[in-house]
DNA sequence: GCCAACGTTGGC
DNA sequence: GCCAACGTTGGC
């Protein structure tokens, strides 16, 4: 199963705003980058990805469950742009920060340290498995 | 608050 | 269809 990372703005979506939404989760929309849009659309209920708190925090801080696949944006007049819907499965013991990434030499091919902006972005088996170590969760 | 990086827009 | 100009994002 492939895994991801979402980006929010804690002042404008946080994690506790996430977790506050329980099992049914949050439609994640608002995304207007063609490749997250892509992302989005490649994903199967039950993946899981990390919440990352950008601009403030900036830290990995929780990890999150597609529930339902992607469907068309019901703001977006073309229909092009959708989102798949989110809920929170369990929060980092310690969150893990964007300079502790940066730091570590393994995570270096990280998207989020290659390609800062996308606010979708795919995490491979072996960075899952290493920042949840450092965030202080089971493997 | 600044600025670099990236994506998008629009003129040609 | 190309590319310069512009706007936005996000780290610092």
């Amino acid at each position: 199963m492939a895994h991801w990372l979402y980006k929010s703005e804690p002042g404008v979506w946080s994690w506790d705003d996430q977790v506050a939404k329980g099992e049914a989760g949050t439609y994640w929309d608002g995304v207007r980058n063609p490749l997250a849009n892509k992302n989005m659309k490649a994903m199967e209920v039950g993946e899981r990805g990390f919440f990352y708190h950008s601009n403030e925090g900036k830290a990995v801080v929780g990890v999150v469950e597609v529930v339902a696949t992607w469907a068309p944006d019901p703001n977006d007049a073309k229909g092009t742009y959708g989102a798949v819907t989110l809920k929170a499965v369990e929060k980092l013991p310690r969150p893990v920060t964007l300079a502790e990434i940066k730091a570590d030499p393994r995570l270096a091919e990280m998207v989020l340290v290659k390609n800062s902006r996308l606010s979708v972005q795919p995490v491979t088996d072996e960075e899952w498995a290493m920042v949840r170590a450092l965030g202080g969760l089971e493997p």
